[in-house]
DNA sequence: CGACAGGTTTCGCGGGACGGAACAATAATC
DNA sequence: GATTATTGTTCCGTCCCGCGAAACCTGTCG
């Protein structure tokens, strides 16, 4: 109790998570009485904390034998949470490699209703270099990460994504609807995506997909650079890179996530 | 807002757990402000529930740039959820199978503070039956379930089992430390466990260890049926059956669980 | 039928959760 | 480096609501 008594700790919450614990950590639906009774606690407090958390799902409450178990609101957290681990843990490596051998910003990103939200990112000691921060969110259509993504969703998320009209970011941002599908076209038979200025004036960004074990693109990583200092032959063996890279990615991902 | 404000309801707890969904969610660290707009709660608010979930270790807090993620409290308890229902799930089947067999009860139990636990259990709809029910403990010493686990625990949790006296349920119950080394060299020799009378008079059990992928026993899974519907022959049917059975479920269980 | 265990409801009290506002620390901008 | 903006922390008075003892209900067993 040393801690958990501080100005800031709010005791119901505390309370409630130990009952929580309790039933976890049990492997078998258990009753009021026996949580109270291990915890210490009145049992009216107890059956409170019980009905706010079955009521938000984080525990199932059967009301046949009046017992409790772990219910699926956690169950589904602690599936995404382990997913999001498990991308960053596998990706983690790899970027660094990439870091490695070109010296600019590598980017590993998701999408959240119909945006990229950067997840990690590798900086360079350049002083030129991207200004996203993690968690920060930008228009699918105007990066190399979201293209990558769109062109490996099935057909009917993609016309989703173009529901509303396309966000205007720089004067080369690609807000024509027809334009955006051949580059997306080219980005299927490629393997990766290439934008120059459209997000950021100035920068460009090529962008592969990170594929689940069925073939849906979880997430995207790319390299972001000042214009400046691109070159043909650069592209070449940075798009090849970034591709064998996402490729391990993607294979490992199929073996560690649960398939259910 | 539908039962998220019955008269049981305890809102503090209800904010804290949207809070811990909101940060699980997000894939990456996130900021009090961040929270608080996207949950429209005052600040001062959401800034004590972070302090509580992260004095409870289920969100974690980045001093160095005040972000908030994930806590390890969280993810033990996922993973150990995690495990116990992949347990119940794969030795589901083959209990509905031994059931089906031999019409006796079906056990399943796992080994907390050196005693056995039973988390799974099917009943067969004869009159006389097995009294035990799920979450009711027993000593390991005086069950089947017990001997079978501990024939396959290191050497020095053995001991630490046998740090106290052992309880005599029964006048047949194995008491002497050196008689219950016997039978356990017997357990390894043959790969299953047989108790007669020690745990309850006139009830028997024959136990096999489920083994993880490092051999470890986590759980054991048994028949127990009257002394007196025994024979000879059923006793080896029943304990080959039961191997098997156990035997598939240890194989999947190795697939099934995360290394890490 | 009476006793008992386990879950639910009631109710009055008082502590502590609440949140606005002031403050401090850090980051961003010029 | 000075200034502004932004974000995290602390303070404090109000009042709500979380608390828990006790009463109540329900089903089970001897």
């Amino acid at each position: 109790m040393d801690k958990l008594s501080g100005d800031y700790i709010v005791q119901p919450v505390v309370k409630a998570l130990q009952v929580l614990e309790y039933v976890a950590r049990q492997g078998h639906m258990v009753s009021l009485t026996e949580i109270a009774q291990a915890l210490n606690l009145p049992k009216t407090t107890v059956f409170r904390y019980l009905q706010t958390l079955s009521a938000t799902n984080f525990l199932e409450h059967d009301i046949y034998r009046d017992r409790y178990g772990v219910g699926c609101k956690f169950r589904d957290l602690a599936k995404v949470d382990h997913e999001f681990k498990a991308l960053r843990e596998l990706a983690q490596p790899e970027m660094r490699q990439l870091i490695e051998t070109f010296n600019e910003t590598v980017n590993l990103a998701v999408l959240a209703d119909s945006r990229i939200v950067y997840i990690d990112m590798l900086d360079p000691l350049r002083p030129l270099r991207a200004t996203a921060r993690v968690g920060h969110r930008h228009p699918a259509h105007s990066t190399a990460l979201g293209k990558a993504i769109m062109a490996y969703l099935p057909e009917d998320q993609i016309q989703h994504l173009r529901a509303e009209p396309l966000a205007e970011m720089t004067i080369k941002t690609t807000i024509d609807t027809s334009t955006l599908r051949l580059q997306i076209a080219d980005v299927q038979r490629r393997g990766y995506a290439v934008e120059v200025g459209e997000n950021e004036d100035g920068l460009m960004c090529i962008g592969v997909p990170i594929l689940n074990a069925a073939g849906y693109p979880v997430a995207a990583m790319s390299l972001s650079l000042p214009e400046r200092r691109m070159s043909p032959d650069l592209m070449i063996v940075a798009a090849n890179a970034l591709k064998d890279a996402a490729g391990r990615i993607s294979r490992q991902l199929s073996l560690t996530i649960d398939k259910a």
